[in-house]
DNA sequence: ATGCCTACCTGGGAGC
DNA sequence: TGCTCCCAGGTAGGCA
């Protein structure tokens, strides 16, 4: 599943590829992943058809390419959300289609190469929207303006060390009475961060995803994201978690940290720590898997 | 306002 | 063999 170090590995892979093409053309092969287009496909087309591509840029999940010329670099943006199973694929010359294919960009280098860039998504929980851009709320340059609300995530500067977006962080952690897990996936307090790292970054803190956050101390809260932006890293020099073919970066590699993980789909296996069995258990409609030793269950639950 | 619940979507696998 | 059901989960929106 896409989550912050994949998406970044995408970014990476965009960025040295794709950054001072022009785009040629747009082909859309389903609708469905232009939803939050409001003109739809024309709109999009006029939109991206002639801009060059000035950046790649991330925010947690969300991944946008800045549009623009010589006089704006950053004009407007092309905005990915790659949702459960989405897929960026650059292919020079594509010998054949692809099942799940549902926007196709023609992209023209300075050289006059010609390479194609897909958006591939199997379950269309995804999509892409062309849209405006607005100041960073969270640090200096320009976001889509559909995203002021998304958190700063735990790689970016914002949210360094000691900053003071950290300490209000930490605090904006400790007023929520939900279980910390659903803090942690909350995209609105720290973006990017899903159900796997959520369990992992639990797992290393010793942590019961239902601990009610407005009773952990700012300590135990610190302890938990730099355990989380150390599983975040580490997962980014695997080059992500690939279960399946449904993530891969966009040469069609899949990652390898799916082998380091220590909680998540470990259901019957023994605990790295302790050696307890992990438990898989739902919470908020989502696995989770905990050790039942290293992260007790909350004395009062609610 | 806060937090909980559901819909959206497809393919793979289990179970009968 | 072939059918049905369940499961995976990021996000938006509805509701109490």
């Amino acid at each position: 599943m896409p989550e912050l170090p994949e998406v970044e590995t995408i970014r990476q892979g965009l960025r040295s590829h794709v950054v001072g093409s022009r785009i040629l053309s747009v082909e859309v092969s389903h609708p469905r992943v232009l939803r939050n287009q409001p003109g739809g496909e024309d709109e999009l087309r006029g939109l991206t058809n002639g801009w060059e591509i000035t950046g790649v840029q991330r925010r947690g999940k969300y991944l946008w390419l800045t549009l623009g010329d010589q006089n704006t670099p950053v004009s407007h943006a092309l905005l990915i959300h790659l949702g459960m199973s989405g897929q960026v694929l650059l292919k020079d010359s594509p010998t054949e289609g692809h099942r799940h294919l549902r926007v196709a960009f023609t992209l023209e280098n300075h050289q006059g190469d010609q390479r194609h860039m897909w958006f591939v998504d199997q379950r269309m929980f995804g999509y892409v929207t062309a849209l405006e851009v607005v100041p960073d709320p969270h640090g200096q340059g320009f976001i889509p303006e559909s995203m002021p609300h998304i958190g700063p995530d735990l790689l970016e500067p914002a949210l360094a060390l000691g900053s003071p977006t950290r300490v209000e962080t930490n605090r904006a952690i400790r007023r929520s009475k939900r279980g910390i897990k659903a803090v942690l996936l909350d995209q609105c307090v720290i973006s990017g961060i899903g159900n796997i790292y959520a369990d992992e970054a639990l797992w290393r803190t010793r942590l019961h995803y239902a601990r009610p956050a407005n009773r952990l101390s700012a300590g135990h809260v610190e302890e938990l994201l730099q355990a989380t932006t150390a599983v975040l890293n580490e997962a980014l020099r695997a080059g992500g978690t690939s279960f399946d073919a449904l993530y891969v970066n966009v040469a069609g590699e899949q990652g390898y940290f799916e082998r380091s993980l220590q909680a998540y789909g470990r259901c019957d296996q023994p605990c790295y720590r302790c050696g307890s069995v992990i438990v898989r258990e739902v919470f908020m409609n989502r696995s989770s898997f905990r050790c039942p030793r290293c992260q007790r269950r909350p004395r009062v639950t609610r």
